[in-house]
DNA sequence: GCCGTTTTCGGCCCGACTGTTTTCAGTCG
């Protein structure tokens, strides 16, 4: 019986909703799947287990029907009802939805009439002519599919942050930079902090809106042009990413920022909020519900006007995913972000003396030039023989050419000597703890066998919490965005026993990584686990990752105080020795 | 299927664009 995880109660919840949909059901029985599968990927708590342990009650969107098949495909690994729903069509139907212009109505004429159950049977019908003729259909429509069956086919539909943020740094000074913008702005995921992206979706203000639509399709990164109204234009670059502009008056602005940021769960519950004053909410405005609404607010200039006027303090972007951010809000219990000038110093860096590119003196005045205080050296252990790692011969070594440096730095920078230490795979370390015991603190990371069930790799990792000497755990989860999952490990059971060793967990900003995954940092900061924000930096270059990191430590709603590498010199000494034997 | 300051039934967000239509359905966000 597979074991099910998070992942699966939510890919199961949007299944049913696919398949209601292609059979017509209602689509209000519908979207409450979807809310339902939303609802199971931003609960901050360990949803699984409450999920076991049918635990669900009162959880906003489980309703009955909701949790008694979670609970039932959480404790047993299987649910009846989905399976007799997939029996009525083919495995290959939910790869049609991933063809942009195609969706369940049209998916579920294409099968009943002609049985295409696939893309390739799609590509059939529509190079056959048999497509064009469905009543809804036309020659147009199949062109268009075929278009989208290439364009699939060519580049992805999901990209990690680092892949567009140069991008959206550059079309958005372009934006900017015409004569007849008033504002412009990046929303969307990219603008929430998200670590991959479908799309880049920027906002102009603008009396003249057919002037920016005509700018935005010009410039030589455009490959080509999906889109083009009035007032919404949607272009392709040449890496694939798809970019959406809406232009609107500088009124509307602030709503349209609001809007289009999203997330769509975050803003049907502004809206509903809004109701409650008695305004309808949209993309452009409050307008009263009717003759007896109170008056709509008047002056609103940005989003910070809008909430205000719903009774609610500003909610920074990083936090709008629907998750309890309204109700922190309205409570005044959001907390105060953690920035990127709070950052004093950073762990775990790489120098060519195992994987790095950058000499520890490079990476060192690299560091000193950001800002930084001090600088954490972690560079590979031996059974990292792939990435050079050192030996103790080596460390030592290290250790004797790091407080030379620091002779030398004098007492306004520091480097503080590390490893990235292996965990084995019995959750013993790489080096004994008489070496560990030399260094400023140590980093512990999994390397190599990442297949072991979840109570194997959970044990492993546990053993490394509590040791001693183990400062931090390294990339918790191991995953590599849109290349490799995640093991699989508990991580509230993780969290739990380092809060209860002080020990700390990374988030590496590497953005390949971006590892203990937001989503569960606010229940980390509840069990009052600290946050090291660390660049895994293996070049010069690498350090600026750390922008990556806090975006990320803000969606997880970290403050600088749950971040320990916001503590300057002379305080950060403490915080690395807390668990070390007197 | 979920929810409740409209509270156990009757609502549930809505606007832009496209293509197939001749006033609108489907898709997307």
């Amino acid at each position: 019986m597979p074991e099910a995880t998070r992942e699966t109660l939510i890919d199961a919840l949007e299944q049913i909703a696919t398949l209601l949909e292609l059979k017509g059901e209602n689509p209000f029985k519908i979207r409450a799947y979807r809310t339902g599968a939303e609802t199971v990927r931003t609960h901050p708590g360990d949803f699984l287990q409450l999920a076991r342990d049918n635990a669900l009650g009162g959880i906003k969107g489980i309703g009955e029907a909701l949790r008694d098949k979670l609970h039932l495909l959480a404790s047993t690994g299987t649910l009846p009802f989905l399976e007799n729903l997939k029996a009525e069509f083919p495995d290959t139907i939910f790869e049609l939805f991933d063809i942009s212009g195609l969706g369940a109505k049209k998916i579920a004429a294409l099968y009943a009439e002609l049985g295409v159950g696939s893309i390739a049977d799609l590509q059939k019908a529509c190079e056959s002519g048999e497509a064009a003729k469905l009543s809804g259909f036309g020659a147009k429509t199949a062109a268009k599919l075929l278009e989208a069956i290439q364009s699939r086919a060519t580049y992805a539909d999901t990209f990690r942050v680092d892949q567009v943020a140069p991008a959206a740094r550059e079309i958005l000074e372009y934006l900017r930079d015409h004569p007849d913008t008033s504002r412009a702005e990046v929303a969307g995921s990219f603008r929430r902090g998200k670590e991959t992206v479908h799309d880049l979706d920027f906002l102009v203000a603008t009396k003249h809106p057919e002037a920016i639509m005509e700018a935005f399709v010009i410039p030589p990164w455009v490959q080509s042009v999906i889109a083009s109204g009035p007032t919404k234009t949607s272009v392709r670059l040449h890496s694939g990413v798809q970019c959406d502009l809406r232009a609107v008056s500088n009124a509307e602005f602030p709503f349209a920022l609001a809007y289009f940021t999203g997330s769509k769960e975050h803003n049907i519950q502004l809206r509903a909020r809004a109701l409650k004053h008695g305004w309808t909410l949209n993309e452009y405005r409050f307008a009263p519900t009717g003759p007896d609404s109170p008056e709509v607010p008047e002056e609103i200039y940005d989003e910070a006007e809008i909430h205000r006027a719903l009774g609610l303090e500003f909610i920074d972007p990083a936090l709008r995913e629907g998750s309890g951010e309204i109700e922190a809000s309205e409570n005044n219990t959001l907390p105060r972000l953690v920035e990127l000038e709070n950052l004093r110093g950073t762990f775990h860096n790489h120098t060519t003396a195992s994987d790095g590119h950058a000499t520890l003196r490079q990476m060192a005045e690299a560091a000193m030039e950001l800002g930084l205080e001090y600088l954490g050296i972690a560079d590979h252990s031996k059974a990292s023989f792939q990435a050079n790692g050192l030996d103790e011969t080596r460390l030592r070594a290290q250790l004797e050419e790091i407080h030379a440096l620091n002779e030398e730095y004098g007492p306004d920078f520091r480097l503080f000597a590390g490893s990235e230490v292996d965990i084995l795979r019995d959750g013993s370390l790489d080096f004994p703890d008489e070496l560990l015991a030399e260094l400023d603190y140590v980093v512990a990371s999994v390397h190599n066998v990442f297949n072991l069930p979840e109570s194997e790799m959970t044990a492993r990792l546990l053993r490394a919490v509590e040791n001693p000497y183990v400062t931090m755990l390294g990339h918790l989860t191991g995953r590599l965005l849109l290349k490799r999952e995640s093991y699989a490990v508990n991580v509230p059971a993780i969290l739990e026993a380092c809060a209860a060793n002080n020990t700390m967990v990374e988030l590496n900003a590497n953005p390949w990584r971006l590892d203990m995954d937001w989503r569960w940092w606010r229940m980390a900061r509840e069990k009052g686990v600290r946050c090291a924000i660390n660049p895994d930096a293996h070049s010069v270059h690498g350090l600026q990752d750390l922008w990556y990191g806090v975006r990320t430590a803000r969606k997880g709603w970290l403050g600088r105080q749950d971040v320990v590498n916001c503590l300057p010199l002379g305080k950060i000494e403490a915080a690395l020795a807390i668990k070390r034997p007197r």
